[in-house]
DNA sequence: CGCGAACTTGACTGTAGTCAACCTGCGTGG
DNA sequence: CCACGCAGGTTGACTACAGTCAAGTTCGCG
Protein backbone atom coordinates (compact mmCIF):
# COMPACT_ATOMS: atom_id res chain seq x y z
CA UNK A 1 0.00 0.00 0.00
CA UNK A 2 2.88 2.34 -0.50
CA UNK A 3 1.07 3.59 -3.90
CA UNK A 4 -1.13 5.73 -0.83
CA UNK A 5 -1.26 8.10 1.71
CA UNK A 6 -2.76 5.91 4.84
CA UNK A 7 -2.90 6.96 8.53
CA UNK A 8 -2.14 4.77 10.92
CA UNK A 9 -5.56 4.07 12.04
CA UNK A 10 -6.17 3.00 8.47
CA UNK A 11 -2.71 0.52 8.50
CA UNK A 12 -3.79 -0.79 11.71
CA UNK A 13 -7.13 -1.44 10.02
CA UNK A 14 -5.93 -3.50 6.84
CA UNK A 15 -2.74 -5.16 9.22
CA UNK A 16 -5.89 -6.41 11.15
CA UNK A 17 -7.46 -8.02 8.14
CA UNK A 18 -8.39 -11.76 8.63
CA UNK A 19 -5.69 -13.85 6.39
CA UNK A 20 -5.44 -17.41 5.70
CA UNK A 21 -2.14 -18.67 4.73
CA UNK A 22 -1.76 -21.27 1.48
CA UNK A 23 1.65 -22.51 0.13
CA UNK A 24 0.55 -23.14 -3.46
CA UNK A 25 3.10 -25.72 -5.16
CA UNK A 26 4.90 -24.47 -8.23
CA UNK A 27 2.74 -25.01 -11.36
CA UNK A 28 -0.24 -25.39 -9.37
CA UNK A 29 -3.41 -23.66 -10.59
CA UNK A 30 -4.84 -21.33 -7.36
CA UNK A 31 -7.62 -19.93 -9.28
CA UNK A 32 -9.47 -21.70 -12.43
CA UNK A 33 -10.23 -19.59 -15.58
CA UNK A 34 -13.81 -18.61 -15.00
CA UNK A 35 -13.86 -19.91 -11.27
CA UNK A 36 -15.29 -17.44 -8.99
CA UNK A 37 -14.06 -16.45 -5.84
CA UNK A 38 -14.84 -15.14 -2.11
CA UNK A 39 -11.09 -14.84 -1.06
CA UNK A 40 -8.54 -11.99 -2.74
CA UNK A 41 -4.83 -13.28 -2.65
CA UNK A 42 -2.04 -11.34 -1.55
CA UNK A 43 1.53 -13.04 -2.96
CA UNK A 44 3.09 -13.15 0.02
CA UNK A 45 6.48 -15.16 -1.57
CA UNK A 46 7.51 -16.60 -4.66
CA UNK A 47 5.18 -15.44 -8.20
CA UNK A 48 2.29 -15.64 -9.46
CA UNK A 49 0.72 -15.22 -13.57
CA UNK A 50 -2.47 -14.14 -14.09
CA UNK A 51 -3.70 -15.68 -17.24
CA UNK A 52 -6.99 -16.45 -20.11
CA UNK A 53 -7.51 -18.51 -22.58
CA UNK A 54 -9.06 -19.50 -25.59
CA UNK A 55 -11.36 -21.83 -26.16
CA UNK A 56 -8.69 -24.11 -27.43
CA UNK A 57 -7.16 -24.22 -24.37
CA UNK A 58 -4.05 -21.80 -25.81
CA UNK A 59 -2.84 -19.75 -22.57
CA UNK A 60 -1.85 -16.23 -22.25
CA UNK A 61 -0.63 -14.66 -19.37
CA UNK A 62 -1.94 -11.67 -18.49
CA UNK A 63 0.16 -10.16 -15.54
CA UNK A 64 2.73 -11.54 -13.12
CA UNK A 65 2.64 -10.87 -9.62
CA UNK A 66 4.90 -10.47 -7.38
CA UNK A 67 5.12 -10.67 -3.72
CA UNK A 68 3.48 -7.59 -2.29
CA UNK A 69 0.90 -7.42 -4.88
CA UNK A 70 -2.95 -8.08 -4.65
CA UNK A 71 -3.12 -10.73 -7.50
CA UNK A 72 -6.60 -10.76 -7.67
CA UNK A 73 -8.01 -7.40 -5.85
CA UNK A 74 -10.53 -6.96 -8.25
CA UNK A 75 -12.74 -10.12 -7.45
CA UNK A 76 -13.42 -8.11 -4.27
CA UNK A 77 -15.94 -5.93 -6.38
CA UNK A 78 -16.43 -7.98 -9.60
CA UNK A 79 -15.98 -11.94 -8.89
CA UNK A 80 -16.32 -12.71 -12.68
CA UNK A 81 -13.94 -12.02 -15.56
CA UNK A 82 -11.02 -12.71 -13.38
CA UNK A 83 -9.05 -15.20 -15.48
CA UNK A 84 -7.09 -18.17 -13.80
CA UNK A 85 -4.24 -17.70 -11.71
CA UNK A 86 -1.34 -19.94 -11.69
CA UNK A 87 1.73 -20.44 -9.09
CA UNK A 88 4.88 -20.03 -11.17
CA UNK A 89 7.30 -21.68 -8.52
CA UNK A 90 6.41 -22.44 -4.91
CA UNK A 91 4.45 -19.55 -3.48
CA UNK A 92 2.42 -18.33 -0.53
CA UNK A 93 -0.68 -16.83 -0.36
CA UNK A 94 -2.45 -14.73 1.95
CA UNK A 95 -6.12 -14.97 1.49
CA UNK A 96 -8.55 -12.53 2.53
CA UNK A 97 -12.36 -12.85 2.33
CA UNK A 98 -13.94 -10.16 0.38
CA UNK A 99 -16.67 -9.16 2.54
CA UNK A 100 -13.65 -8.08 5.17
CA UNK A 101 -12.12 -6.30 2.07
CA UNK A 102 -15.12 -4.59 1.41
CA UNK A 103 -16.25 -3.73 4.86
CA UNK A 104 -13.45 -2.36 5.31
CA UNK A 105 -13.33 0.23 2.25
CA UNK A 106 -16.97 1.37 3.30
CA UNK A 107 -15.50 2.14 6.70
CA UNK A 108 -12.36 3.91 5.86
CA UNK A 109 -13.40 5.87 2.42
CA UNK A 110 -9.21 6.56 2.20
CA UNK A 111 -8.56 2.58 2.49
CA UNK A 112 -11.41 2.29 -0.63
CA UNK A 113 -9.69 4.38 -2.56
CA UNK A 114 -6.15 2.83 -2.06
CA UNK A 115 -8.18 -0.26 -3.09
CA UNK A 116 -9.22 1.33 -6.03
CA UNK A 117 -6.29 3.20 -7.02
CA UNK A 118 -3.85 -0.19 -6.92
CA UNK A 119 -6.04 -1.91 -9.37
CA UNK A 120 -5.77 0.82 -11.98
CA UNK A 121 -2.13 0.30 -11.68
CA UNK A 122 -2.47 -3.22 -12.31
CA UNK A 123 -4.35 -2.00 -15.75
CA UNK A 124 -2.30 0.61 -16.78
CA UNK A 125 0.34 -2.44 -16.61
CA UNK A 126 -2.56 -4.47 -18.69
CA UNK A 127 -2.50 -1.56 -21.45
CA UNK A 128 1.33 -1.39 -21.73
CA UNK A 129 0.72 -5.36 -22.35
CA UNK A 130 -1.59 -5.14 -25.19
CA UNK A 131 0.71 -2.52 -26.92
CA UNK A 132 3.76 -4.76 -26.15
CA UNK A 133 1.73 -7.57 -27.80
CA UNK A 134 0.29 -5.86 -30.31
CA UNK A 135 2.68 -3.49 -31.49
CA UNK A 136 6.16 -4.83 -30.68
CA UNK A 137 9.13 -7.56 -31.82
CA UNK A 138 10.50 -10.26 -30.11
CA UNK A 139 13.03 -8.98 -28.74
CA UNK A 140 11.33 -5.66 -27.96
CA UNK A 141 8.40 -7.66 -26.05
CA UNK A 142 10.85 -9.73 -23.70
CA UNK A 143 13.19 -6.63 -23.48
CA UNK A 144 10.08 -4.48 -21.76
CA UNK A 145 9.01 -7.57 -19.70
CA UNK A 146 12.39 -7.87 -18.14
CA UNK A 147 11.78 -3.88 -17.51
CA UNK A 148 8.64 -3.80 -15.71
CA UNK A 149 9.52 -6.63 -13.65
CA UNK A 150 13.00 -5.25 -12.28
CA UNK A 151 11.18 -2.57 -11.46
CA UNK A 152 8.47 -3.61 -10.00
CA UNK A 153 10.60 -6.36 -8.20
CA UNK A 154 12.87 -3.51 -6.83
CA UNK A 155 10.27 -1.62 -4.84
CA UNK A 156 11.64 1.76 -4.05
CA UNK A 157 14.84 0.67 -4.42
CA UNK A 158 17.60 1.33 -6.80
CA UNK A 159 16.98 -0.83 -9.61
CA UNK A 160 17.93 -4.18 -8.96
CA UNK A 161 20.97 -5.70 -11.37
CA UNK A 162 19.50 -9.54 -10.53
CA UNK A 163 15.94 -9.91 -9.51
CA UNK A 164 14.09 -13.29 -9.05
CA UNK A 165 11.96 -14.29 -11.82
CA UNK A 166 11.09 -17.98 -11.90
CA UNK A 167 9.78 -18.48 -15.27
CA UNK A 168 10.39 -21.09 -17.47
CA UNK A 169 11.18 -19.71 -21.61
CA UNK A 170 7.94 -21.55 -22.39
CA UNK A 171 5.77 -19.36 -19.41
CA UNK A 172 7.89 -16.21 -21.07
CA UNK A 173 6.14 -17.29 -24.46
CA UNK A 174 2.80 -17.75 -22.75
CA UNK A 175 3.18 -13.95 -21.30
CA UNK A 176 4.64 -12.67 -24.27
CA UNK A 177 2.44 -14.25 -26.81
CA UNK A 178 5.41 -15.97 -28.80
CA UNK A 179 6.73 -20.06 -28.61
CA UNK A 180 8.91 -21.46 -26.34
CA UNK A 181 11.11 -21.65 -29.56
CA UNK A 182 10.86 -18.27 -30.47
CA UNK A 183 11.69 -17.27 -26.58
CA UNK A 184 14.72 -19.42 -26.69
CA UNK A 185 16.46 -17.56 -29.86
CA UNK A 186 15.28 -14.25 -28.74
CA UNK A 187 17.03 -14.67 -25.44
CA UNK A 188 20.12 -15.25 -27.37
CA UNK A 189 20.09 -12.72 -29.56
CA UNK A 190 19.83 -10.69 -26.13
CA UNK A 191 22.36 -12.21 -24.17
CA UNK A 192 24.54 -9.31 -24.07
CA UNK A 193 22.03 -7.59 -22.68
CA UNK A 194 20.04 -9.64 -20.06
CA UNK A 195 20.15 -13.15 -19.65
CA UNK A 196 17.89 -15.36 -17.76
CA UNK A 197 19.07 -18.29 -15.83
CA UNK A 198 18.11 -20.55 -12.82
CA UNK A 199 15.00 -18.61 -12.33
CA UNK A 200 16.87 -15.62 -12.39
CA UNK A 201 16.84 -12.00 -14.67
CA UNK A 202 20.69 -10.68 -14.83
CA UNK A 203 20.68 -7.23 -16.32
CA UNK A 204 24.24 -7.02 -17.90
CA UNK A 205 23.21 -3.04 -19.18
CA UNK A 206 20.14 -1.70 -18.07
CA UNK A 207 20.07 1.52 -20.51
CA UNK A 208 20.53 -0.72 -23.40
CA UNK A 209 17.65 -2.95 -21.84
CA UNK A 210 15.48 -0.11 -21.71
CA UNK A 211 16.68 0.97 -25.36
CA UNK A 212 15.59 -2.39 -26.91
CA UNK A 213 12.51 -2.70 -24.96
CA UNK A 214 11.32 0.30 -25.59
CA UNK A 215 10.68 1.32 -22.19
CA UNK A 216 9.23 4.05 -20.37
CA UNK A 217 8.48 3.89 -17.01
CA UNK A 218 5.79 6.47 -16.51
CA UNK A 219 3.12 4.33 -16.59
CA UNK A 220 4.31 2.63 -13.17
CA UNK A 221 5.55 5.09 -10.89
CA UNK A 222 3.54 5.76 -8.08
CA UNK A 223 1.30 9.15 -8.71
CA UNK A 224 3.53 11.88 -8.82
CA UNK A 225 0.73 14.73 -7.77
CA UNK A 226 0.71 16.59 -4.80
CA UNK A 227 0.05 14.51 -1.63
CA UNK A 228 -3.15 15.28 -0.79
CA UNK A 229 -3.75 13.75 -4.46
CA UNK A 230 -2.87 10.28 -2.43
CA UNK A 231 -6.22 10.82 -0.10
CA UNK A 232 -10.01 11.34 -0.94
CA UNK A 233 -10.49 15.15 -0.50
CA UNK A 234 -13.03 15.38 3.00
CA UNK A 235 -16.39 14.44 2.24
CA UNK A 236 -18.14 17.91 1.48
CA UNK B 1 -24.40 2.96 -13.56
CA UNK B 2 -26.44 -0.04 -14.39
CA UNK B 3 -23.65 -2.53 -13.13
CA UNK B 4 -24.43 -1.36 -9.40
CA UNK B 5 -27.17 -1.03 -7.06
CA UNK B 6 -27.28 2.43 -5.75
CA UNK B 7 -30.38 4.16 -3.83
CA UNK B 8 -31.96 7.06 -4.92
CA UNK B 9 -30.03 9.52 -2.64
CA UNK B 10 -26.92 8.35 -4.64
CA UNK B 11 -28.70 8.18 -7.84
CA UNK B 12 -29.12 12.04 -7.31
CA UNK B 13 -25.80 12.62 -5.76
CA UNK B 14 -24.26 10.98 -9.37
CA UNK B 15 -26.62 13.61 -11.63
CA UNK B 16 -26.18 16.03 -9.62
CA UNK B 17 -22.29 16.38 -10.46
CA UNK B 18 -21.09 19.01 -11.66
CA UNK B 19 -20.47 18.67 -15.60
CA UNK B 20 -18.78 19.95 -19.13
CA UNK B 21 -19.98 19.29 -21.85
CA UNK B 22 -17.30 19.31 -24.90
CA UNK B 23 -17.66 18.41 -28.35
CA UNK B 24 -14.87 16.78 -29.95
CA UNK B 25 -14.17 16.52 -33.90
CA UNK B 26 -13.64 12.97 -35.40
CA UNK B 27 -10.21 12.63 -35.21
CA UNK B 28 -9.36 14.96 -32.99
CA UNK B 29 -7.08 13.87 -29.73
CA UNK B 30 -9.23 14.18 -26.62
CA UNK B 31 -6.32 13.51 -24.21
CA UNK B 32 -2.24 13.00 -25.15
CA UNK B 33 -0.78 10.26 -24.19
CA UNK B 34 1.01 10.99 -21.03
CA UNK B 35 -0.82 14.06 -20.70
CA UNK B 36 -1.99 14.45 -16.94
CA UNK B 37 -6.15 15.53 -16.47
CA UNK B 38 -8.21 16.64 -13.91
CA UNK B 39 -11.11 15.65 -15.30
CA UNK B 40 -12.57 12.44 -16.02
CA UNK B 41 -14.91 12.36 -19.28
CA UNK B 42 -18.53 10.20 -19.91
CA UNK B 43 -19.19 9.74 -23.44
CA UNK B 44 -22.36 11.10 -24.37
CA UNK B 45 -23.05 10.32 -27.82
CA UNK B 46 -20.55 9.20 -30.54
CA UNK B 47 -16.92 7.04 -30.31
CA UNK B 48 -13.70 6.75 -28.47
CA UNK B 49 -10.98 4.88 -28.55
CA UNK B 50 -8.60 4.82 -25.73
CA UNK B 51 -4.63 3.86 -27.26
CA UNK B 52 -1.13 3.30 -26.78
CA UNK B 53 1.53 4.11 -28.29
CA UNK B 54 5.63 2.69 -29.04
CA UNK B 55 8.17 4.99 -28.78
CA UNK B 56 7.92 5.29 -32.70
CA UNK B 57 4.39 6.20 -32.51
CA UNK B 58 2.92 3.35 -33.55
CA UNK B 59 -0.48 3.47 -32.09
CA UNK B 60 -2.42 0.63 -30.59
CA UNK B 61 -6.06 1.13 -29.32
CA UNK B 62 -6.95 -0.71 -26.16
CA UNK B 63 -10.05 0.04 -25.55
CA UNK B 64 -13.39 1.39 -27.04
CA UNK B 65 -15.90 3.41 -25.65
CA UNK B 66 -19.69 4.04 -26.52
CA UNK B 67 -22.09 6.19 -24.58
CA UNK B 68 -22.32 5.54 -21.11
CA UNK B 69 -19.08 4.72 -20.36
CA UNK B 70 -16.34 6.89 -18.49
CA UNK B 71 -13.16 6.52 -20.82
CA UNK B 72 -11.06 7.65 -18.10
CA UNK B 73 -12.23 7.46 -15.48
CA UNK B 74 -9.68 5.44 -13.81
CA UNK B 75 -7.68 8.71 -14.24
CA UNK B 76 -9.55 10.45 -10.72
CA UNK B 77 -7.86 8.14 -8.50
CA UNK B 78 -4.37 7.43 -10.75
CA UNK B 79 -3.63 10.48 -13.60
CA UNK B 80 -0.91 8.88 -15.03
CA UNK B 81 -0.63 6.19 -17.32
CA UNK B 82 -4.34 6.49 -18.80
CA UNK B 83 -2.88 6.68 -22.36
CA UNK B 84 -4.56 9.27 -25.09
CA UNK B 85 -8.03 9.18 -26.00
CA UNK B 86 -9.06 9.75 -29.45
CA UNK B 87 -12.56 10.54 -30.62
CA UNK B 88 -13.54 8.14 -33.55
CA UNK B 89 -16.49 10.03 -35.15
CA UNK B 90 -18.15 13.30 -33.98
CA UNK B 91 -18.60 12.83 -30.01
CA UNK B 92 -20.00 14.71 -26.99
CA UNK B 93 -18.14 13.95 -23.66
CA UNK B 94 -19.02 15.35 -20.64
CA UNK B 95 -16.16 16.08 -18.14
CA UNK B 96 -16.37 16.03 -14.64
CA UNK B 97 -13.84 17.37 -12.15
CA UNK B 98 -11.96 14.54 -10.50
CA UNK B 99 -12.18 16.83 -7.29
CA UNK B 100 -15.87 15.76 -7.70
CA UNK B 101 -15.76 12.53 -8.31
CA UNK B 102 -13.73 12.21 -5.09
CA UNK B 103 -15.70 13.98 -2.64
CA UNK B 104 -18.81 11.56 -4.19
CA UNK B 105 -16.85 8.47 -3.62
CA UNK B 106 -15.64 9.26 -0.07
CA UNK B 107 -19.05 10.37 0.91
CA UNK B 108 -20.96 7.78 -0.37
CA UNK B 109 -18.92 4.30 -0.38
CA UNK B 110 -21.19 2.46 -1.72
CA UNK B 111 -20.61 5.38 -5.40
CA UNK B 112 -17.05 4.31 -4.71
CA UNK B 113 -17.88 0.78 -5.12
CA UNK B 114 -19.63 1.34 -7.96
CA UNK B 115 -16.98 3.17 -9.93
CA UNK B 116 -14.60 0.94 -8.74
CA UNK B 117 -16.18 -1.99 -10.21
CA UNK B 118 -17.12 -0.08 -13.47
CA UNK B 119 -12.96 0.32 -13.66
CA UNK B 120 -13.00 -3.70 -13.28
CA UNK B 121 -14.89 -4.16 -15.96
CA UNK B 122 -12.50 -1.96 -18.27
CA UNK B 123 -9.90 -4.30 -16.41
CA UNK B 124 -11.45 -7.36 -17.63
CA UNK B 125 -12.48 -6.65 -20.86
CA UNK B 126 -8.29 -5.18 -21.34
CA UNK B 127 -7.55 -8.80 -20.35
CA UNK B 128 -9.58 -10.23 -22.76
CA UNK B 129 -7.79 -8.01 -25.30
CA UNK B 130 -4.76 -9.27 -24.57
CA UNK B 131 -5.80 -12.74 -25.04
CA UNK B 132 -7.64 -11.57 -28.17
CA UNK B 133 -4.09 -9.53 -29.80
CA UNK B 134 -1.49 -12.45 -28.47
CA UNK B 135 -3.80 -15.67 -29.48
CA UNK B 136 -5.99 -15.25 -32.18
CA UNK B 137 -5.46 -14.78 -35.86
CA UNK B 138 -7.14 -12.06 -37.47
CA UNK B 139 -10.06 -13.71 -38.51
CA UNK B 140 -11.34 -14.31 -35.14
CA UNK B 141 -9.62 -11.33 -33.08
CA UNK B 142 -12.10 -8.89 -35.65
CA UNK B 143 -15.21 -11.29 -35.15
CA UNK B 144 -14.58 -11.34 -31.34
CA UNK B 145 -14.04 -7.41 -31.31
CA UNK B 146 -17.54 -7.47 -32.97
CA UNK B 147 -19.18 -9.73 -30.49
CA UNK B 148 -17.78 -7.49 -27.53
CA UNK B 149 -19.45 -4.35 -28.97
CA UNK B 150 -22.42 -5.66 -30.07
CA UNK B 151 -23.50 -6.67 -26.26
CA UNK B 152 -22.07 -3.42 -24.70
CA UNK B 153 -23.78 -1.53 -27.46
CA UNK B 154 -26.96 -3.18 -26.69
CA UNK B 155 -27.08 -2.46 -23.17
CA UNK B 156 -29.90 -4.22 -21.13
CA UNK B 157 -31.79 -5.07 -24.75
CA UNK B 158 -31.50 -8.08 -27.08
CA UNK B 159 -28.37 -8.17 -28.89
CA UNK B 160 -28.74 -5.56 -31.87
CA UNK B 161 -28.26 -6.68 -35.54
CA UNK B 162 -27.06 -3.79 -36.62
CA UNK B 163 -25.26 -1.11 -34.17
CA UNK B 164 -22.74 1.46 -34.87
CA UNK B 165 -18.85 1.19 -35.33
CA UNK B 166 -17.66 4.12 -36.55
CA UNK B 167 -14.09 3.18 -37.28
CA UNK B 168 -11.80 3.05 -40.67
CA UNK B 169 -10.10 -0.67 -41.43
CA UNK B 170 -7.35 1.37 -40.28
CA UNK B 171 -8.29 1.99 -36.86
CA UNK B 172 -9.49 -1.65 -36.38
CA UNK B 173 -6.13 -2.62 -37.65
CA UNK B 174 -4.93 -0.40 -34.54
CA UNK B 175 -7.41 -1.82 -32.27
CA UNK B 176 -6.69 -5.84 -33.49
CA UNK B 177 -2.92 -5.25 -33.89
CA UNK B 178 -3.23 -5.89 -37.95
CA UNK B 179 -2.55 -3.61 -40.80
CA UNK B 180 -5.77 -2.00 -42.50
CA UNK B 181 -4.74 -4.23 -45.51
CA UNK B 182 -4.92 -7.41 -43.94
CA UNK B 183 -7.85 -5.77 -42.11
CA UNK B 184 -9.54 -5.52 -45.33
CA UNK B 185 -8.33 -8.97 -46.39
CA UNK B 186 -9.75 -10.48 -43.42
CA UNK B 187 -13.62 -8.49 -43.22
CA UNK B 188 -13.75 -9.73 -46.71
CA UNK B 189 -13.53 -13.28 -45.00
CA UNK B 190 -16.33 -12.55 -43.01
CA UNK B 191 -18.64 -11.01 -45.27
CA UNK B 192 -21.31 -13.63 -44.52
CA UNK B 193 -21.17 -13.73 -41.18
CA UNK B 194 -20.95 -9.87 -40.48
CA UNK B 195 -19.64 -6.82 -42.57
CA UNK B 196 -18.64 -3.01 -41.50
CA UNK B 197 -20.13 -0.59 -43.63
CA UNK B 198 -20.64 2.99 -43.80
CA UNK B 199 -20.01 3.11 -39.42
CA UNK B 200 -22.13 0.62 -38.90
CA UNK B 201 -21.36 -3.35 -38.20
CA UNK B 202 -24.04 -5.67 -39.54
CA UNK B 203 -24.57 -8.93 -37.84
CA UNK B 204 -25.83 -11.58 -40.48
CA UNK B 205 -24.93 -14.56 -37.83
CA UNK B 206 -24.76 -14.02 -34.81
CA UNK B 207 -24.08 -17.73 -33.59
CA UNK B 208 -21.61 -18.36 -36.46
CA UNK B 209 -19.44 -14.79 -35.30
CA UNK B 210 -19.57 -15.88 -32.04
CA UNK B 211 -17.60 -19.19 -33.37
CA UNK B 212 -15.93 -17.97 -35.46
CA UNK B 213 -14.30 -15.13 -32.96
CA UNK B 214 -13.92 -17.78 -30.03
CA UNK B 215 -16.29 -15.30 -27.81
CA UNK B 216 -17.83 -15.62 -24.40
CA UNK B 217 -19.58 -13.51 -23.07
CA UNK B 218 -19.08 -14.12 -19.05
CA UNK B 219 -16.36 -11.24 -18.86
CA UNK B 220 -19.32 -9.08 -19.63
CA UNK B 221 -21.96 -10.06 -17.68
CA UNK B 222 -22.89 -7.78 -14.73
CA UNK B 223 -22.10 -9.25 -11.56
CA UNK B 224 -24.48 -12.18 -11.18
CA UNK B 225 -23.92 -12.85 -7.57
CA UNK B 226 -26.65 -12.32 -5.00
CA UNK B 227 -27.89 -9.01 -4.78
CA UNK B 228 -26.11 -7.59 -2.07
CA UNK B 229 -22.74 -8.25 -3.18
CA UNK B 230 -23.58 -5.34 -6.02
CA UNK B 231 -23.52 -2.55 -2.39
CA UNK B 232 -20.73 -2.81 -0.20
CA UNK B 233 -21.52 -4.29 3.21
CA UNK B 234 -22.55 -2.05 5.98
CA UNK B 235 -19.49 -0.79 7.62
CA UNK B 236 -18.77 -3.09 10.37
C1' DC C 1 22.63 -43.14 -12.03
C1' DG C 2 18.62 -42.46 -14.68
C1' DC C 3 14.60 -40.00 -15.78
C1' DG C 4 12.05 -36.06 -17.21
C1' DA C 5 11.54 -31.23 -17.77
C1' DA C 6 13.54 -27.58 -19.86
C1' DC C 7 16.50 -25.86 -23.18
C1' DT C 8 18.77 -25.75 -27.90
C1' DT C 9 19.20 -26.05 -32.77
C1' DG C 10 17.97 -26.78 -37.67
C1' DA C 11 14.90 -27.04 -41.64
C1' DC C 12 10.78 -25.81 -43.43
C1' DT C 13 6.08 -23.36 -43.40
C1' DG C 14 2.59 -19.89 -43.02
C1' DT C 15 0.22 -15.78 -41.50
C1' DA C 16 0.40 -11.27 -41.76
C1' DG C 17 3.33 -7.17 -43.26
C1' DT C 18 5.00 -4.18 -46.88
C1' DC C 19 4.88 -1.74 -51.00
C1' DA C 20 2.60 -0.08 -54.73
C1' DA C 21 -1.01 0.77 -57.76
C1' DC C 22 -5.62 1.65 -58.40
C1' DC C 23 -10.65 2.40 -57.32
C1' DT C 24 -14.64 4.68 -55.02
C1' DG C 25 -17.37 8.02 -52.94
C1' DC C 26 -17.98 12.24 -50.69
C1' DG C 27 -17.43 17.08 -49.72
C1' DT C 28 -15.72 21.52 -51.17
C1' DG C 29 -14.88 25.23 -53.99
C1' DG C 30 -14.65 27.28 -58.44
C1' DC D 1 -23.33 21.85 -61.05
C1' DC D 2 -19.35 19.84 -62.13
C1' DA D 3 -14.50 18.78 -61.17
C1' DC D 4 -11.09 18.13 -58.24
C1' DG D 5 -8.93 16.35 -54.19
C1' DC D 6 -8.54 13.30 -50.68
C1' DA D 7 -9.59 9.85 -47.33
C1' DG D 8 -10.71 5.36 -47.28
C1' DG D 9 -11.11 1.00 -49.41
C1' DT D 10 -9.34 -2.86 -52.65
C1' DT D 11 -6.15 -5.84 -54.88
C1' DG D 12 -1.75 -8.09 -56.29
C1' DA D 13 3.10 -9.43 -55.75
C1' DC D 14 6.60 -10.17 -52.83
C1' DT D 15 8.80 -10.43 -48.05
C1' DA D 16 9.72 -11.54 -43.33
C1' DC D 17 9.02 -12.68 -38.65
C1' DA D 18 7.64 -16.03 -35.93
C1' DG D 19 5.45 -20.81 -35.84
C1' DT D 20 5.87 -25.75 -36.40
C1' DC D 21 7.98 -30.04 -36.27
C1' DA D 22 11.53 -32.84 -35.03
C1' DA D 23 15.79 -34.26 -33.17
C1' DG D 24 19.04 -33.63 -29.95
C1' DT D 25 21.34 -31.85 -25.42
C1' DT D 26 21.67 -30.31 -20.67
C1' DC D 27 20.61 -30.16 -16.05
C1' DG D 28 18.50 -30.93 -11.69
C1' DC D 29 16.37 -34.09 -8.77
C1' DG D 30 14.88 -38.46 -6.86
Amino acid sequence: MVRSLLTEEEQHAILALPIQELVLRSKQDYLHINERTTYACLVASGMVGRFGQTSEGVRQITAFHVPGDMADLLSAVRPVGVGGINALCETMVLRVPHAAIRALASRYPAIAEAFWRDCMLDAAILMEWVVNVGRRNSQTRIAHIFCEMAIRSSGDREILKEYPFPVTQEQLGDATSLTGVHVNRTLRALRDVVTLKNGSVQIHDWARLTRVGDFDATYLTADTAPEQQKRLLAAA
